[in-house]
DNA sequence: CGGCGTTATTGATTTGTGTCAAAGCCCAAG
DNA sequence: CTTGGGCTTTGACACAAATCAATAACGCCG
C-alpha cells in the first residue's frame, strides 16, 4: 500500500460516516479530500441516488486530485461507502506541497496512475463487453477457493443492486443474469454464496 | 501548452505516418512512447478498426504513462490520428528520469491530471447523456461566433465518421441525431458548417 | 410465530442504438 | 461531361438493456 501522507499538513482528520456525500460535479475546487482510509464511491448521481457508477478507490487516497491540479470543477460526484477518515486540505498549500516536496509529487503521481488505471479498465470493460461478460469477470475477480478441493466460490458482501451499479447495469438486468448463469451451470448454490463449478467457461465468457 | 520534455532522454525523435499502430493492448510495456507532436487515439481496436474510441490526445504527451508507472502491460491500444513525431523510452530510464528530477514528476502529473481529465469527462458523458445530448455537448464545444451579429456556428473540420467515433456512436446515428437536430431547429445548413441558431436549448438539451 | 419494510426476482414492454443494405451525394480522375 | 469510389444519408430491422409493474423472498422486531 503506498503512503501518501504529506508531511506538510496537519491538520486533524475528520471522521465521516458512510453515505456521507463528500463532493459534488460541478462545484468549484475549494479544498481537496485526503482520504485516510475508507471506500469511496465516485460517478454520477441522479436525484439522490449514485446512477452510474465510475469507480471506488479505498483510502489512502486523494479524491480528484486532477481537478484540484487543473483548477477545474469537479467532473464527478462521490459518496463515502464506508465510514472514511478524512483530511480537508486547501487547494492552495496542496499544490504548494507537491511543488515543494518531491516525494509528495511521487507519491501523486503513483496515486493518479492507479486511480487512471482503474478507470481506464472499467471504461474499456463497459464499451468491450455485454452484462454477461462483465458479470462473469466481476465473479471471477471477487472468488475464492474454497477450504477443501480448491473449487472457487463468491461471497455476495454488498447489496445486489450496489454490486449492480458497479457493473453499470441495473439491478434487474443483474438478477437475470445469475439466473442465465446459473441455467447454463456456471455458477450454483442461490444464497449470497454462490459456487463457480466451471471456471474455465466463465473465463471464456468473461472475454479472458 | 505544457512542456514535457524529459532533459536527461536525447534519444532522436522518429517520425511515424498516420495510421501507424502505437501499442496494443495487453503488451507488456517495453517502452514507453513520448509523443511530440501529433494527434493519438486509443480505445479498444476489433479487427484492425477502432471500434471503441476511448479518447484523443494532442503531443506533447505521455502515452500510456500510467503502465509505465505500475509496469502493468497496456489497457488501450493506441493508433496515431495524424502524422506523429515521437521518441521511444525505455520504462527503465523513464522511470529513473521521473525519479530524479523533482520537474519532470511535476510536469507528467500534470500531463496525467489533464488526461485523466479528459477521460474522466468522456466517460461521465457517456453514461449519463443519450446520442442527441452528446451530439449537442459536441456542437457546443466546437461552436465559434460567426463575424457579425454574434451567431454560432460550427466547421465541420473531420469526416463525420470520425466525429461520431469521438461521440462514441454508429456513423448513421450522427446523421440520424444532425437530422433531428435540424428538425427541431436546433441547427441550421447543410453542408460542412452548421449554424446554431437557438444556443440556449442546446445547452438545455446537452443537459448543462 | 406473524407482520412489515426492504430487497430481489420475474414478466411485459419500451427505448435507444447498432447493423445491414440500398440509394444518394460529392468530388477527383479520366 | 462522365465515371467511379469514397462518404453520407435513409430505411428496415434486430437486439441488449432499461423501465414499469407486480410478485416473491428475506430479515428483523415485537
Amino acid at each position: 500500500m503506498l503512503d501518501t501522507s504529506l508531511p506538510l499538513l496537519t491538520e486533524p482528520a475528520a471522521s465521516v460516516a458512510a453515505g456521507t456525500l463528500l463532493l459534488n460535479r460541478g462545484d468549484a475546487v475549494d479544498r481537496i479530500v485526503h482520504v485516510i482510509q475508507g471506500r469511496v464511491v465516485f460517478g454520477v448521481m441522479v436525484d439522490g441516488q449514485m446512477a452510474h457508477q465510475l469507480g471506488v478507490v479505498e483510502g489512502p487516497f486523494w479524491l480528484e486530485a486532477a481537478s484540484g491540479l487543473l483548477a477545474l470543477p469537479h467532473a464527478v460526484d462521490a459518496v463515502a461507502e464506508t465510514e472514511v477518515q478524512l483530511q480537508y486540505v486547501s487547494v492552495g498549500s496542496f499544490v504548494a506541497e507537491v511543488k515543494a516536496l518531491p516525494d509528495a509529487s511521487q507519491t501523486l503521481l503513483m496515486d493518479m496512475a492507479r486511480s487512471q488505471r482503474q478507470q481506464t479498465e472499467m471504461a474499456v470493460s463497459r464499451l468491450a463487453k455485454d452484462a454477461d461478460a462483465r458479470c462473469a469477470e466481476w465473479l471471477l475477480r471477487h472468488a475464492e477457493p474454497t477450504d477443501q478441493s480448491g473449487g472457487l466460490a463468491v461471497k455476495l458482501t454488498e447489496r445486489k443492486r450496489t454490486i449492480a451499479a458497479q457493473l453499470g447495469i441495473a439491478p434487474e438486468t443483474f438478477s437475470r443474469v445469475l439466473r442465465h448463469l446459473r441455467e447454463r451451470e456456471l455458477i450454483s448454490g442461490g444464497g449470497r454464496v454462490l459456487g463457480l463449478p466451471n471456471p474455465q467457461a466463465l473465463r471464456e465468457l468473461a472475454g479472458v
